[in-house]
DNA sequence: CCCTGATTCGC
DNA sequence: GCGAATCAGG
């Protein structure tokens, strides 16, 4: 089997979507696991919660101890590793808990800038991205300007999230199935049709392919979706 | 044991 | 580029 560009397509769709890669093999036949997870990494699809990666949290606690990672080289080693990233000072360990403003100079008019008025009561809560709200003053150093972190709505399931199951389907979306009957993820396309058509446009060009009937008498309906794909 | 993804390395 | 072999955590 060759990695054609639907199969690659099919592979990122259900990596991104959260189907492991297993289920991604079976589901393109003829590849292994380790072929779905060798190909989606030279793709650049990278790193789902893996449950290897997932360790690495903060082990802060005091270990000097340089875990120098020197196992018994079965075969052959590669010294060339990343030396820069792993000496990369890596995030900054915020400070769980401010350290109380002391008051030095409570009363001092003399300070236009508000940077260190600590006359003010400290206000610091907690916002729902989990990074501290901060009074106007409150510029700890380097509290970075604006967490680079983006709220999302949070799908309840990455599998099933988007999935039109056959519930879903009605006059008014694409009934083209996704994936086998009796597979977990097996759903339809729920696109909006191509009106007239029990498929949206990109469908129907699956579905009905250009044939021309006997005697090529010109087809007087002339589809409105654009010619034959193979996807 | 099973599962998972990550990585390596010969092809 | 490909994927089996291997590694390593859950």
């Amino acid at each position: 089997m060759s990695w054609t560009d639907e199969r690659i397509a099919t592979l990122k769709k259900m990596w991104e979507g959260g189907s492991t890669a297993s289920q991604i093999a079976d589901e393109l036949g003829g590849v292994s696991r380790n072929a779905v997870i060798g190909k989606a990494h030279r793709l650049g699809l990278k790193s789902r919660p893996s449950p290897v990666k997932a360790n690495d949290k903060k082990k802060a606690a005091a270990a000097p101890k340089a875990a120098p990672k020197a196992p018994a080289p079965k075969k052959a080693a590669k010294p060339a590793a990343k030396p820069a990233a792993a000496a990369a000072p890596a995030a900054p360990p915020e400070p769980a808990a401010p350290p109380p403003a002391p008051r030095q100079d409570a009363g001092n008019p003399s300070q236009p800038m508000p940077n260190k008025n600590s006359n003010l009561p400290k206000i610091v809560s907690v916002g729902p991205g989990g990074f501290l709200r901060q009074g106007p003053g409150d510029q700890q150093p380097p509290i970075p300007p604006a967490p680079p972190r983006r709220l999302v709505p949070a799908k309840p399931s990455p599998e099933i999230a988007d999935k039109t199951s056959l519930l879903d389907l009605s006059d008014k979306v694409c009934r083209w199935p996704m994936g086998h009957p009796g597979e977990p993820d097996f759903h339809f396309c729920g696109e909006a049709v191509n009106p007239g058509f029990p498929y949206c446009v990109e469908h129907c060009g699956r579905a009905y392919q250009a044939q021309l009937p006997r005697g090529a008498r010109r087809p007087p309906p002339p589809l409105p979706f654009g010619g034959p794909r193979v996807r």
